[in-house]
DNA sequence: CTAGGTGCGTGATACGGATCACAACCTGGT
DNA sequence: ACCAGGTTGTGATCCGTATCACGCACCTAG
Protein backbone atom coordinates (compact mmCIF):
# COMPACT_ATOMS: atom_id res chain seq x y z
CA UNK A 1 0.00 0.00 0.00
CA UNK A 2 1.20 3.54 -0.75
CA UNK A 3 2.40 4.99 2.70
CA UNK A 4 2.92 8.75 1.78
CA UNK A 5 4.87 10.55 5.28
CA UNK A 6 5.73 7.28 6.59
CA UNK A 7 1.81 6.76 7.82
CA UNK A 8 0.00 3.27 7.92
CA UNK A 9 -2.88 5.00 6.34
CA UNK A 10 -6.29 3.65 7.36
CA UNK A 11 -8.35 2.78 4.41
CA UNK A 12 -11.62 2.20 6.04
CA UNK A 13 -13.19 3.67 8.94
CA UNK A 14 -14.74 0.19 9.78
CA UNK A 15 -11.70 -1.79 10.04
CA UNK A 16 -9.98 1.34 12.32
CA UNK A 17 -9.32 -0.17 15.87
CA UNK A 18 -9.34 3.37 17.54
CA UNK A 19 -13.51 3.55 16.63
CA UNK A 20 -14.64 2.70 19.75
CA UNK A 21 -12.76 5.19 21.74
CA UNK A 22 -13.84 8.24 19.60
CA UNK A 23 -16.82 10.27 20.35
CA UNK A 24 -17.78 11.25 16.52
CA UNK A 25 -16.33 8.09 14.85
CA UNK A 26 -18.07 5.50 16.87
CA UNK A 27 -21.44 5.67 14.35
CA UNK A 28 -23.77 3.64 13.89
CA UNK A 29 -23.57 1.12 10.64
CA UNK A 30 -25.87 2.76 8.38
CA UNK A 31 -24.27 6.25 8.97
CA UNK A 32 -20.76 4.85 9.05
CA UNK A 33 -21.27 3.66 5.42
CA UNK A 34 -22.64 7.06 4.58
CA UNK A 35 -20.03 8.53 5.94
CA UNK A 36 -17.49 6.18 4.40
CA UNK A 37 -19.08 7.10 0.87
CA UNK A 38 -18.56 10.86 0.85
CA UNK A 39 -14.99 10.95 3.01
CA UNK A 40 -11.66 11.33 1.00
CA UNK A 41 -8.69 9.93 3.28
CA UNK A 42 -5.41 12.06 2.91
CA UNK A 43 -2.57 12.56 4.40
CA UNK A 44 -0.16 15.19 5.13
CA UNK A 45 3.33 15.86 6.11
CA UNK A 46 4.57 17.63 9.30
CA UNK A 47 3.75 21.60 9.04
CA UNK A 48 0.70 21.60 6.68
CA UNK A 49 -1.80 24.06 7.24
CA UNK A 50 -4.92 22.01 6.55
CA UNK A 51 -6.93 25.68 7.22
CA UNK A 52 -6.44 29.26 7.92
CA UNK A 53 -8.82 31.29 10.53
CA UNK A 54 -10.73 33.44 7.75
CA UNK A 55 -11.18 31.17 5.14
CA UNK A 56 -14.67 29.98 4.05
CA UNK A 57 -15.47 26.52 5.44
CA UNK A 58 -15.12 24.05 2.51
CA UNK A 59 -15.79 21.37 5.15
CA UNK A 60 -14.40 19.37 8.17
CA UNK A 61 -11.30 17.08 8.67
CA UNK A 62 -11.64 14.11 11.35
CA UNK A 63 -8.19 13.61 12.70
CA UNK A 64 -7.55 9.73 12.18
CA UNK A 65 -3.60 10.21 13.24
CA UNK A 66 -1.02 12.75 14.36
CA UNK A 67 -1.15 16.14 16.14
CA UNK A 68 -2.65 19.28 14.43
CA UNK A 69 -1.84 22.52 16.09
CA UNK A 70 -4.84 25.10 16.81
CA UNK A 71 -4.06 28.41 16.97
CA UNK A 72 -5.31 31.86 16.01
CA UNK A 73 -3.27 35.03 15.42
CA UNK A 74 -3.26 38.79 15.23
CA UNK A 75 -2.56 41.25 12.47
CA UNK A 76 0.81 41.69 14.14
CA UNK A 77 1.86 38.03 13.33
CA UNK A 78 0.89 37.77 17.51
CA UNK A 79 0.00 33.68 18.16
CA UNK A 80 -2.56 31.92 20.15
CA UNK A 81 -2.19 28.05 20.57
CA UNK A 82 -5.39 27.31 21.90
CA UNK A 83 -4.85 23.52 22.08
CA UNK A 84 -3.17 20.62 20.60
CA UNK A 85 -5.70 18.42 18.53
CA UNK A 86 -5.73 14.41 19.04
CA UNK A 87 -6.94 11.58 16.96
CA UNK A 88 -10.68 11.44 17.08
CA UNK A 89 -11.63 14.81 17.01
CA UNK A 90 -13.40 16.77 14.03
CA UNK A 91 -11.40 20.01 13.01
CA UNK A 92 -13.38 23.04 11.22
CA UNK A 93 -16.69 21.78 12.45
CA UNK A 94 -18.14 24.72 13.81
CA UNK A 95 -17.60 27.01 10.67
CA UNK A 96 -18.76 23.86 8.38
CA UNK A 97 -22.07 23.84 10.54
CA UNK A 98 -22.61 27.69 10.52
CA UNK A 99 -21.16 28.22 7.39
CA UNK A 100 -18.81 31.13 8.93
CA UNK A 101 -15.24 31.57 8.10
CA UNK A 102 -13.34 29.15 10.15
CA UNK A 103 -12.21 30.50 13.32
CA UNK A 104 -8.92 29.57 13.72
CA UNK A 105 -6.10 27.93 11.64
CA UNK A 106 -4.99 24.00 11.76
CA UNK A 107 -1.24 23.29 11.04
CA UNK A 108 0.09 19.67 11.54
CA UNK A 109 2.87 19.02 14.36
CA UNK A 110 2.72 15.28 12.84
CA UNK A 111 2.83 13.65 9.60
CA UNK A 112 -1.00 13.12 9.52
CA UNK A 113 -4.34 11.03 8.15
CA UNK A 114 -7.43 13.02 8.41
CA UNK A 115 -10.45 12.39 6.69
CA UNK A 116 -11.74 14.95 4.58
CA UNK A 117 -15.41 15.35 3.82
CA UNK A 118 -16.75 18.29 1.90
CA UNK A 119 -18.96 21.03 3.41
CA UNK A 120 -22.27 19.89 1.34
CA UNK A 121 -21.89 16.46 1.80
CA UNK A 122 -21.31 16.58 5.06
CA UNK A 123 -24.69 18.61 6.01
CA UNK A 124 -26.32 16.77 3.34
CA UNK A 125 -25.39 13.62 5.65
CA UNK A 126 -26.46 15.01 8.62
CA UNK A 127 -29.90 15.56 7.60
CA UNK A 128 -30.36 12.25 6.41
CA UNK A 129 -29.18 10.85 9.93
CA UNK A 130 -30.09 12.33 12.81
CA UNK A 131 -27.90 10.14 14.69
CA UNK A 132 -24.86 11.77 13.30
CA UNK A 133 -26.38 14.96 14.24
CA UNK A 134 -26.71 14.38 17.60
CA UNK A 135 -22.88 13.35 17.83
CA UNK A 136 -21.98 16.42 16.05
CA UNK A 137 -24.01 18.28 18.86
CA UNK A 138 -21.95 16.49 21.47
CA UNK A 139 -18.54 17.34 19.66
CA UNK A 140 -19.30 21.02 19.37
CA UNK A 141 -20.56 20.87 23.22
CA UNK A 142 -16.84 19.32 24.24
CA UNK A 143 -15.24 22.16 22.09
CA UNK A 144 -17.29 24.91 23.42
CA UNK A 145 -16.44 23.51 26.96
CA UNK A 146 -12.74 23.65 26.48
CA UNK A 147 -13.25 27.04 24.38
CA UNK A 148 -14.44 27.88 28.52
CA UNK A 149 -11.91 26.61 30.12
CA UNK A 150 -9.35 28.53 27.91
CA UNK A 151 -11.33 31.65 28.79
CA UNK A 152 -11.04 30.77 32.39
CA UNK A 153 -7.16 30.51 31.94
CA UNK A 154 -6.37 33.92 29.95
CA UNK A 155 -8.92 35.81 31.91
CA UNK A 156 -8.86 35.11 35.20
CA UNK A 157 -5.14 34.45 36.38
CA UNK A 158 -2.98 36.98 37.83
CA UNK A 159 0.31 35.55 36.64
CA UNK A 160 2.18 33.88 34.17
CA UNK A 161 3.54 31.42 36.80
CA UNK A 162 -0.58 30.41 37.44
CA UNK A 163 -0.90 29.66 33.96
CA UNK A 164 1.77 27.31 33.18
CA UNK A 165 1.26 25.20 36.60
CA UNK A 166 -1.99 24.82 35.09
CA UNK A 167 -0.96 24.02 32.01
CA UNK A 168 1.44 21.54 32.78
CA UNK A 169 -1.26 19.99 35.36
CA UNK A 170 -3.66 19.25 32.49
CA UNK A 171 -0.69 17.57 30.67
CA UNK A 172 0.04 15.38 33.40
CA UNK A 173 -3.92 14.40 33.40
CA UNK A 174 -3.95 13.61 29.95
CA UNK A 175 -0.91 11.64 30.03
CA UNK A 176 -2.74 9.25 32.68
CA UNK A 177 -0.18 10.08 35.39
CA UNK A 178 -1.93 12.59 36.92
CA UNK A 179 -2.70 9.90 39.85
CA UNK A 180 1.00 8.95 40.65
CA UNK A 181 2.78 10.65 43.19
CA UNK A 182 5.72 12.04 40.84
CA UNK A 183 3.55 12.32 37.54
CA UNK A 184 6.29 12.49 33.93
CA UNK A 185 5.23 14.01 30.97
CA UNK A 186 7.19 14.92 27.48
CA UNK A 187 7.55 18.28 26.55
CA UNK A 188 6.74 17.74 23.22
CA UNK A 189 6.62 21.87 22.38
CA UNK A 190 9.58 24.38 22.51
CA UNK A 191 9.22 27.03 25.62
CA UNK A 192 7.99 29.65 22.43
CA UNK A 193 4.95 27.15 21.78
CA UNK A 194 3.99 27.08 25.76
CA UNK A 195 4.93 31.09 25.74
CA UNK A 196 1.56 31.05 22.86
CA UNK A 197 -0.67 28.77 24.76
CA UNK A 198 -0.60 30.97 27.98
CA UNK A 199 -0.45 34.31 26.28
CA UNK A 200 2.86 35.50 27.39
CA UNK A 201 6.28 35.72 26.02
CA UNK A 202 9.37 32.84 25.69
CA UNK A 203 11.45 34.27 27.88
CA UNK A 204 8.58 34.30 30.72
CA UNK A 205 8.51 30.60 30.36
CA UNK A 206 11.90 29.51 30.41
CA UNK A 207 12.67 32.15 33.62
CA UNK A 208 9.43 30.39 34.95
CA UNK A 209 10.83 26.54 34.31
CA UNK A 210 14.37 27.81 35.81
CA UNK A 211 12.57 28.81 39.11
CA UNK A 212 10.33 25.84 39.16
CA UNK A 213 13.66 23.71 38.86
CA UNK A 214 15.25 25.67 41.61
CA UNK A 215 12.61 25.26 44.08
CA UNK A 216 12.52 21.52 43.12
CA UNK A 217 9.02 21.38 42.48
CA UNK A 218 10.06 19.69 38.68
CA UNK A 219 13.03 17.83 37.85
CA UNK A 220 13.96 18.16 33.81
CA UNK A 221 15.59 14.44 31.65
CA UNK A 222 16.30 15.79 28.14
CA UNK A 223 12.67 16.28 27.03
CA UNK A 224 10.88 14.37 29.92
CA UNK A 225 9.64 16.67 33.04
CA UNK A 226 8.62 14.85 36.13
CA UNK A 227 6.98 16.79 38.61
CA UNK A 228 8.72 16.33 42.28
CA UNK A 229 5.97 18.20 44.09
CA UNK A 230 2.66 18.19 42.92
CA UNK A 231 1.24 20.09 45.98
CA UNK A 232 3.24 23.26 45.38
CA UNK A 233 2.35 23.36 41.76
CA UNK A 234 -1.42 23.17 42.45
CA UNK A 235 -0.75 25.70 44.84
CA UNK A 236 0.40 28.09 42.39
CA UNK A 237 -2.26 26.92 39.71
CA UNK A 238 -4.79 28.27 42.30
CA UNK A 239 -2.96 31.30 43.29
CA UNK A 240 -5.15 34.06 44.45
CA UNK B 1 -53.24 37.16 32.77
CA UNK B 2 -50.71 36.81 35.65
CA UNK B 3 -47.90 39.13 34.92
CA UNK B 4 -44.86 39.08 37.47
CA UNK B 5 -42.59 41.28 37.57
CA UNK B 6 -43.67 43.50 35.09
CA UNK B 7 -43.74 41.20 32.24
CA UNK B 8 -46.31 39.94 29.29
CA UNK B 9 -45.87 36.58 29.04
CA UNK B 10 -45.56 34.80 26.00
CA UNK B 11 -47.56 31.63 26.57
CA UNK B 12 -47.31 29.69 23.36
CA UNK B 13 -44.37 29.76 21.04
CA UNK B 14 -46.61 29.15 18.25
CA UNK B 15 -47.93 33.23 18.75
CA UNK B 16 -44.48 34.54 19.63
CA UNK B 17 -44.28 37.77 16.96
CA UNK B 18 -40.26 37.17 17.27
CA UNK B 19 -39.77 33.43 16.42
CA UNK B 20 -39.00 34.10 12.73
CA UNK B 21 -35.72 36.08 13.75
CA UNK B 22 -34.65 33.27 16.39
CA UNK B 23 -31.73 30.70 15.32
CA UNK B 24 -33.34 28.15 17.54
CA UNK B 25 -36.99 29.10 18.03
CA UNK B 26 -38.00 28.96 14.19
CA UNK B 27 -39.18 25.16 14.40
CA UNK B 28 -41.10 23.49 11.52
CA UNK B 29 -44.77 22.68 13.08
CA UNK B 30 -44.07 19.20 14.24
CA UNK B 31 -41.03 20.18 16.02
CA UNK B 32 -42.47 22.93 17.77
CA UNK B 33 -45.91 21.06 18.76
CA UNK B 34 -43.45 18.48 20.44
CA UNK B 35 -41.35 21.72 22.32
CA UNK B 36 -44.16 23.36 23.27
CA UNK B 37 -45.81 20.10 25.15
CA UNK B 38 -42.45 19.57 26.99
CA UNK B 39 -41.39 23.48 27.77
CA UNK B 40 -42.34 24.87 30.79
CA UNK B 41 -42.78 29.15 30.57
CA UNK B 42 -41.33 30.95 33.98
CA UNK B 43 -40.49 34.58 34.69
CA UNK B 44 -38.09 35.64 36.48
CA UNK B 45 -37.07 38.93 38.58
CA UNK B 46 -33.98 40.93 37.81
CA UNK B 47 -30.25 39.98 39.65
CA UNK B 48 -32.05 36.15 39.53
CA UNK B 49 -29.24 33.67 38.91
CA UNK B 50 -30.48 30.66 36.26
CA UNK B 51 -27.63 28.29 37.03
CA UNK B 52 -24.08 28.61 38.40
CA UNK B 53 -20.69 27.38 37.09
CA UNK B 54 -19.87 23.88 38.46
CA UNK B 55 -23.74 22.65 38.90
CA UNK B 56 -25.48 19.29 37.11
CA UNK B 57 -27.31 20.04 34.23
CA UNK B 58 -30.72 20.01 34.61
CA UNK B 59 -31.87 21.43 30.91
CA UNK B 60 -31.58 24.47 28.80
CA UNK B 61 -33.31 27.55 29.15
CA UNK B 62 -34.14 29.78 25.87
CA UNK B 63 -34.65 33.15 26.69
CA UNK B 64 -37.67 35.01 25.43
CA UNK B 65 -37.41 38.46 26.95
CA UNK B 66 -35.02 40.40 28.81
CA UNK B 67 -30.71 40.37 29.08
CA UNK B 68 -28.93 37.51 30.71
CA UNK B 69 -25.31 37.98 32.01
CA UNK B 70 -23.65 35.07 31.30
CA UNK B 71 -19.63 35.04 33.62
CA UNK B 72 -17.34 32.73 35.13
CA UNK B 73 -15.41 33.30 38.55
CA UNK B 74 -12.74 31.96 40.02
CA UNK B 75 -12.18 31.28 43.48
CA UNK B 76 -11.08 34.37 44.76
CA UNK B 77 -14.16 36.17 43.92
CA UNK B 78 -12.75 38.05 40.05
CA UNK B 79 -15.73 37.84 37.46
CA UNK B 80 -15.16 37.44 33.97
CA UNK B 81 -18.49 38.11 31.87
CA UNK B 82 -18.36 36.86 28.46
CA UNK B 83 -21.51 38.26 27.05
CA UNK B 84 -24.77 39.43 27.33
CA UNK B 85 -27.62 37.28 25.87
CA UNK B 86 -30.09 38.23 24.21
CA UNK B 87 -33.88 36.94 23.14
CA UNK B 88 -33.46 33.92 21.44
CA UNK B 89 -30.92 32.25 22.99
CA UNK B 90 -30.61 29.44 24.28
CA UNK B 91 -28.18 28.62 27.81
CA UNK B 92 -26.94 25.50 29.55
CA UNK B 93 -27.29 24.00 25.81
CA UNK B 94 -23.85 22.61 25.91
CA UNK B 95 -23.91 21.29 29.31
CA UNK B 96 -27.01 19.65 28.80
CA UNK B 97 -25.79 17.82 25.63
CA UNK B 98 -22.62 17.07 26.71
CA UNK B 99 -23.98 16.21 30.43
CA UNK B 100 -21.03 17.97 32.25
CA UNK B 101 -21.65 20.75 34.46
CA UNK B 102 -22.76 24.39 33.33
CA UNK B 103 -19.30 26.21 32.12
CA UNK B 104 -20.80 29.22 33.14
CA UNK B 105 -23.11 31.27 35.42
CA UNK B 106 -26.18 32.66 34.31
CA UNK B 107 -27.56 35.95 35.91
CA UNK B 108 -30.67 37.97 34.83
CA UNK B 109 -29.78 41.82 34.02
CA UNK B 110 -33.82 42.42 33.45
CA UNK B 111 -36.77 40.81 34.37
CA UNK B 112 -37.01 37.88 31.93
CA UNK B 113 -39.27 35.56 30.41
CA UNK B 114 -37.88 32.16 30.09
CA UNK B 115 -38.59 28.93 28.33
CA UNK B 116 -36.96 25.98 30.63
CA UNK B 117 -36.78 22.48 29.17
CA UNK B 118 -35.75 19.89 31.49
CA UNK B 119 -32.66 17.63 30.30
CA UNK B 120 -34.16 14.16 29.53
CA UNK B 121 -37.09 15.36 27.80
CA UNK B 122 -34.95 17.56 25.76
CA UNK B 123 -32.78 14.73 24.57
CA UNK B 124 -35.71 12.94 24.27
CA UNK B 125 -36.71 15.54 22.07
CA UNK B 126 -33.66 15.83 19.83
CA UNK B 127 -33.52 12.27 18.93
CA UNK B 128 -36.98 12.17 17.47
CA UNK B 129 -36.86 15.65 15.93
CA UNK B 130 -33.51 15.86 13.63
CA UNK B 131 -34.34 19.12 12.38
CA UNK B 132 -34.04 20.51 16.10
CA UNK B 133 -31.02 18.54 16.54
CA UNK B 134 -29.47 20.66 13.55
CA UNK B 135 -30.41 23.87 15.35
CA UNK B 136 -28.75 22.55 17.94
CA UNK B 137 -25.43 22.11 16.09
CA UNK B 138 -26.12 25.71 14.85
CA UNK B 139 -26.53 27.12 17.76
CA UNK B 140 -23.88 25.55 19.33
CA UNK B 141 -21.50 26.82 16.66
CA UNK B 142 -22.55 30.23 17.34
CA UNK B 143 -21.39 29.78 20.90
CA UNK B 144 -18.50 28.00 20.24
CA UNK B 145 -17.63 30.91 17.38
CA UNK B 146 -18.22 33.91 19.96
CA UNK B 147 -16.37 31.61 22.70
CA UNK B 148 -13.63 32.16 20.33
CA UNK B 149 -13.69 35.75 19.49
CA UNK B 150 -13.56 36.35 23.24
CA UNK B 151 -10.51 34.50 23.16
CA UNK B 152 -8.75 36.15 20.81
CA UNK B 153 -9.86 39.71 22.34
CA UNK B 154 -8.17 38.22 25.81
CA UNK B 155 -5.18 36.99 24.60
CA UNK B 156 -4.30 38.77 21.55
CA UNK B 157 -4.72 41.84 22.71
CA UNK B 158 -1.74 44.27 24.32
CA UNK B 159 -3.39 46.77 26.02
CA UNK B 160 -6.80 47.59 27.89
CA UNK B 161 -7.69 50.82 25.73
CA UNK B 162 -7.72 48.29 22.71
CA UNK B 163 -10.05 45.83 24.06
CA UNK B 164 -12.11 48.21 25.18
CA UNK B 165 -12.39 50.11 21.94
CA UNK B 166 -12.86 46.42 19.84
CA UNK B 167 -16.07 46.26 22.85
CA UNK B 168 -17.59 49.92 21.56
CA UNK B 169 -17.17 49.24 18.03
CA UNK B 170 -19.06 45.45 18.53
CA UNK B 171 -21.81 47.07 20.53
CA UNK B 172 -22.13 50.11 17.95
CA UNK B 173 -22.63 46.99 15.39
CA UNK B 174 -25.41 45.35 17.15
CA UNK B 175 -27.21 48.68 17.82
CA UNK B 176 -27.11 48.85 13.70
CA UNK B 177 -25.63 52.01 13.93
CA UNK B 178 -22.40 50.84 13.12
CA UNK B 179 -22.96 52.24 9.27
CA UNK B 180 -23.80 56.04 10.40
CA UNK B 181 -21.02 58.51 10.69
CA UNK B 182 -21.18 59.13 14.54
CA UNK B 183 -23.09 55.54 16.02
CA UNK B 184 -24.25 56.34 19.72
CA UNK B 185 -25.15 53.64 22.05
CA UNK B 186 -26.71 52.90 25.39
CA UNK B 187 -24.25 51.94 27.93
CA UNK B 188 -26.27 49.41 29.82
CA UNK B 189 -23.71 48.65 32.07
CA UNK B 190 -21.41 50.24 34.90
CA UNK B 191 -17.80 50.56 34.58
CA UNK B 192 -16.83 47.71 37.02
CA UNK B 193 -19.09 45.53 34.80
CA UNK B 194 -17.57 46.44 31.49
CA UNK B 195 -14.12 45.74 33.24
CA UNK B 196 -15.41 42.58 33.90
CA UNK B 197 -15.89 41.89 30.06
CA UNK B 198 -12.49 43.27 29.51
CA UNK B 199 -10.49 41.77 31.71
CA UNK B 200 -9.18 44.65 33.53
CA UNK B 201 -10.15 46.69 36.61
CA UNK B 202 -13.04 49.19 37.31
CA UNK B 203 -10.34 52.20 37.32
CA UNK B 204 -8.78 51.29 34.42
CA UNK B 205 -12.10 51.48 32.72
CA UNK B 206 -12.73 55.38 34.45
CA UNK B 207 -9.53 56.26 33.10
CA UNK B 208 -9.87 54.98 29.38
CA UNK B 209 -13.48 56.44 28.85
CA UNK B 210 -11.98 59.96 30.23
CA UNK B 211 -9.38 59.46 27.99
CA UNK B 212 -11.32 58.68 24.84
CA UNK B 213 -13.53 61.83 25.86
CA UNK B 214 -10.19 64.14 26.50
CA UNK B 215 -8.74 63.29 22.84
CA UNK B 216 -12.74 63.52 21.29
CA UNK B 217 -12.62 60.34 20.05
CA UNK B 218 -16.46 59.68 22.08
CA UNK B 219 -18.47 61.81 24.10
CA UNK B 220 -21.23 61.06 26.70
CA UNK B 221 -24.11 62.21 27.26
CA UNK B 222 -26.00 60.96 30.42
CA UNK B 223 -25.76 56.80 29.54
CA UNK B 224 -25.48 57.55 25.98
CA UNK B 225 -22.16 57.43 24.38
CA UNK B 226 -21.14 58.95 20.79
CA UNK B 227 -18.76 58.11 19.30
CA UNK B 228 -17.34 60.89 17.44
CA UNK B 229 -14.09 59.46 15.44
CA UNK B 230 -14.82 55.87 14.47
CA UNK B 231 -11.67 55.85 12.89
CA UNK B 232 -9.53 56.62 15.59
CA UNK B 233 -11.68 54.14 17.91
CA UNK B 234 -11.21 51.63 15.05
CA UNK B 235 -7.02 52.29 15.12
CA UNK B 236 -6.88 52.25 19.13
CA UNK B 237 -8.94 48.55 18.38
CA UNK B 238 -6.61 46.84 16.04
CA UNK B 239 -3.39 48.93 17.69
CA UNK B 240 0.08 46.62 16.96
C1' DC C 1 -33.43 66.53 55.18
C1' DT C 2 -30.10 63.27 56.29
C1' DA C 3 -27.85 58.71 56.03
C1' DG C 4 -26.11 55.10 53.67
C1' DG C 5 -25.46 52.80 49.37
C1' DT C 6 -23.61 52.74 44.81
C1' DG C 7 -21.17 54.26 40.99
C1' DC C 8 -17.59 57.49 39.29
C1' DG C 9 -13.03 60.33 39.12
C1' DT C 10 -8.20 60.64 40.29
C1' DG C 11 -3.60 60.49 42.60
C1' DA C 12 0.50 57.72 44.37
C1' DT C 13 2.86 53.54 44.40
C1' DA C 14 4.51 48.96 43.27
C1' DC C 15 5.13 45.04 40.58
C1' DG C 16 4.78 41.76 36.84
C1' DG C 17 6.13 40.87 32.60
C1' DA C 18 7.21 42.60 27.71
C1' DT C 19 11.00 43.76 25.20
C1' DC C 20 15.77 44.12 23.67
C1' DA C 21 20.24 42.29 23.47
C1' DC C 22 23.50 38.63 23.81
C1' DA C 23 25.71 34.40 25.13
C1' DA C 24 25.53 29.46 25.44
C1' DC C 25 23.66 25.69 23.68
C1' DC C 26 22.21 21.49 21.00
C1' DT C 27 21.10 19.02 16.59
C1' DG C 28 21.17 17.84 12.13
C1' DG C 29 23.31 18.49 7.59
C1' DT C 30 27.43 18.60 4.36
C1' DA D 1 34.49 18.15 12.32
C1' DC D 2 32.15 22.15 11.57
C1' DC D 3 28.98 25.52 10.68
C1' DA D 4 24.04 27.21 10.56
C1' DG D 5 19.67 27.59 12.50
C1' DG D 6 16.75 26.81 15.92
C1' DT D 7 16.31 26.66 21.00
C1' DT D 8 17.34 28.00 25.65
C1' DG D 9 19.40 30.88 29.53
C1' DT D 10 20.01 35.53 31.73
C1' DG D 11 20.57 40.53 32.63
C1' DA D 12 18.87 45.41 32.20
C1' DT D 13 15.25 48.42 31.28
C1' DC D 14 10.67 50.30 30.86
C1' DC D 15 5.76 50.49 30.49
C1' DG D 16 1.05 49.24 31.60
C1' DT D 17 -1.98 48.49 34.88
C1' DA D 18 -3.35 46.50 39.47
C1' DT D 19 -4.02 48.08 43.82
C1' DC D 20 -4.90 51.09 47.67
C1' DA D 21 -6.89 55.19 49.28
C1' DC D 22 -9.38 58.76 48.91
C1' DG D 23 -13.28 62.47 47.77
C1' DC D 24 -17.38 63.42 45.23
C1' DA D 25 -21.96 63.07 42.99
C1' DC D 26 -26.20 60.84 42.86
C1' DC D 27 -30.28 58.17 44.42
C1' DT D 28 -33.46 55.99 47.42
C1' DA D 29 -35.28 55.09 51.89
C1' DG D 30 -36.22 56.22 56.37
Amino acid sequence: MLSPYGLDIIESCFTCKLRADRLFCDLPTGALQAFESIKYATAYPKGAVLFVEGQAPRGIYVLCKGRVKLSICSTDGKTLILKVAEPGEVLGLSATVSGKAYELTAETLDPCQVNFVKREDFLRFLREHADACFRVAEQLSDKYNSACHEIRSLGLSHSAAEKLAKLLLEWSVKNGESNKVEPRLKLALTHEEIAQMIGTSRETVTRLFADLKKRQIVLAKGSTLMIRNKAALKSIASAS
